[in-house]
DNA sequence: ACATTGACTCGCG
DNA sequence: GCGCGAGCCAATG
């Protein structure tokens, strides 16, 4: 139901940069328990060597997007944000909730290391 | 327009 | 394991 009027009863979409749009497709494609590193959604968002990027983009990024954020990690699966700050937390929790082991600030568990398997891993890709 | 910053990564020692 | 430097490039001042 649209309305003719300006009042819209439902809260407005917040606003992405759309230069991002290809990094934000990449993190929504990580499924639920699992991980991928800041590099390797880059990569999977044709932005080979691009990891800062996805940080940039991951900062920039209004909340209320149900972007599955928490699901990036490291490369080396350490959580990105400052121990002890409130984001850290947040990741922590939501991984612990979908089953990923989180030990001192990191992935417990990567079972990969390196970004080619981890692709292949987490999208059956080649 | 220039300089700095940063939710990154890799190679080296 | 840790630190350093280089490459990366949009955002910010």
């Amino acid at each position: 139901m649209t309305r003719p009027c300006g009042a819209t009863p439902v809260p407005p979409p917040p606003r992405v940069n759309p230069r991002y749009l290809r990094i934000y497709a990449a993190i929504a494609a990580i499924p639920p328990g699992r991980v991928a590193s800041y590099g390797q959604i880059a990569a999977r968002a044709g932005l080979p060597g691009r990891a800062r990027l996805v940080g940039t983009a991951l900062r920039d990024t209004p909340d209320g997007v149900g972007l599955p954020w928490f699901r990036v990690v490291h490369a080396d699966g350490t959580i990105a944000l400052p121990r002890g700050s409130r984001g850290f937390r947040e990741q922590a929790r939501r991984l612990r909730a979908e089953g990923v082991a989180v030990r001192n600030g990191r992935v417990a568990m990567p079972a990969f290391g390196l970004d080619h398997d981890l692709d292949r891993a987490l999208w059956g890709l080649g």
